[in-house]
DNA sequence: TCCGGTTTGTGATCGTGAACACAAGCACAA
DNA sequence: TTGTGCTTGTGTTCACGATCACAAACCGGA
């Protein structure tokens, strides 16, 4: 299958919108759409999502539209989707815990399966099913685990160190919640998470 | 002064991360800095960091480089977090609590001046400084304090007519955690932090 | 005062994604 | 079978941001 090769990063990530919003209509019983209702609900232009899904094949029916179940199993596999990945969770603080407790992530796939804190107070505490492990052991358990993908919700000053560690463990993606820059190979995909520069996005525009 | 006229969104998106890193250098004690310096701390190209300062004006000497504080104190100023914002929060769950307890918030100049929760057996509880109040009082509560952003931190089900209610108290933009779609008036900003969303970004470029 | 080394500021070029317009294809009815 | 009304799929055009290349400006030393 044709698979992100000259499909542009954008396109990709409204593949992701575009699948919250179908499994959204599938459960109000909509068991057909068109690339117009479609965009009316998230207010963009239907020749975008046409040409968005044409990228990975023809999924419609010309005069009729699409359908939904089919849709929502294809754009599970064209993004990988399609079955459970397991997460560590480094620093159990409060983003951390206020994770573990999300029951949001585990209907979309994604499963915290290590959780680790370097305050001794919180190690060997047990969170759900989960029971926090030493920041040292980080290395050995993951490799253990085979878990491909992290959570970094330490403070800023620990986050570099943490990424090191997590690199050196053989990790290939990282979701960081620090607000900071952190250094990592060229190779291992990072998603930053920054609440305070999300606050600056949303005051930039606006007088006073 | 020259302002968000034909400054690309991408440049301002990136004066926020400049700015940051320029913090983290002023508490290093680096007095300057040249655009080749802030390029290799955030692995970018020194042109286009030039290009974007120069949406604004000429802040640097040639030969020599740029003032960090003076840069600082010019990049406040453009983004305007030059002074505190005020928030309301609704929400005050796992994520609504974890936001409160986080002291990066108020570093950056954000404060959260009022909480609410629909959940009786939160409302009148005291986190910090403030006493959460009844998602019915938000209207009012809001004109009174003159809060012009807010942060949904509530389910799902609750975050459209969470929204709705907060575009009739006139609020000016919005930070949203609920992983779903809003629909809100043009003119109101928008900024989502979609966790499963990023959690996804992160994946549909790994095999297997 | 002149010169070499350095760094900024910016016009010009290039590449990529968005928007558009329309042909191709389907359903249904007469 | 033919015609009407929709909706998809896509080649083309357009706009915008990234990158490049270079002139302009500054510093320190001879």
């Amino acid at each position: 299958m044709v698979k992100h090769m000259d499909v542009p990063e954008e396109t990709m990530q409204r593949m992701l919108a575009y699948l919250r919003e179908l499994d959204c209509m599938w459960t109000e019983g909509k068991e057909k759409f068109s690339s117009q209702s479609l965009a009316k609900a998230l207010h963009m232009n239907p020749a975008k999502i046409r040409k968005d899904f044409s990228y990975f094949g023809e999924f419609g029916t010309r005069g009729v539209g699409y359908d939904t179940k089919q849709l929502i199993q294809e754009l599970r596999a064209i993004l990988n989707l399609d079955h459970v990945w397991r997460l560590a969770l480094i620093g159990v603080g409060n983003i951390g815990s206020a994770l573990l407790r999300n029951p949001e992530l585990r209907r979309q796939g994604f499963e915290i399966v290590l959780a680790f804190d370097k305050d001794p107070r919180r190690i060997g505490k047990k969170i759900g099913p989960l029971t926090v492990e030493n920041v040292a052991t980080i290395r050995k358990r993951i490799r253990e685990e085979k878990v491909q993908l992290a959570i970094i919700a330490t403070p800023v000053e620990c986050a570099q160190e943490t990424a090191d560690n997590l690199v050196q463990a053989g990790i290939k993606g990282l979701l960081c919640f620090a607000p900071c820059h952190l250094s990592i190979p060229e190779e291992i995909r990072i998603v930053p998470i920054d609440i305070p520069m999300a606050l600056g996005k949303l005051v930039y525009h606006m007088e006073v």
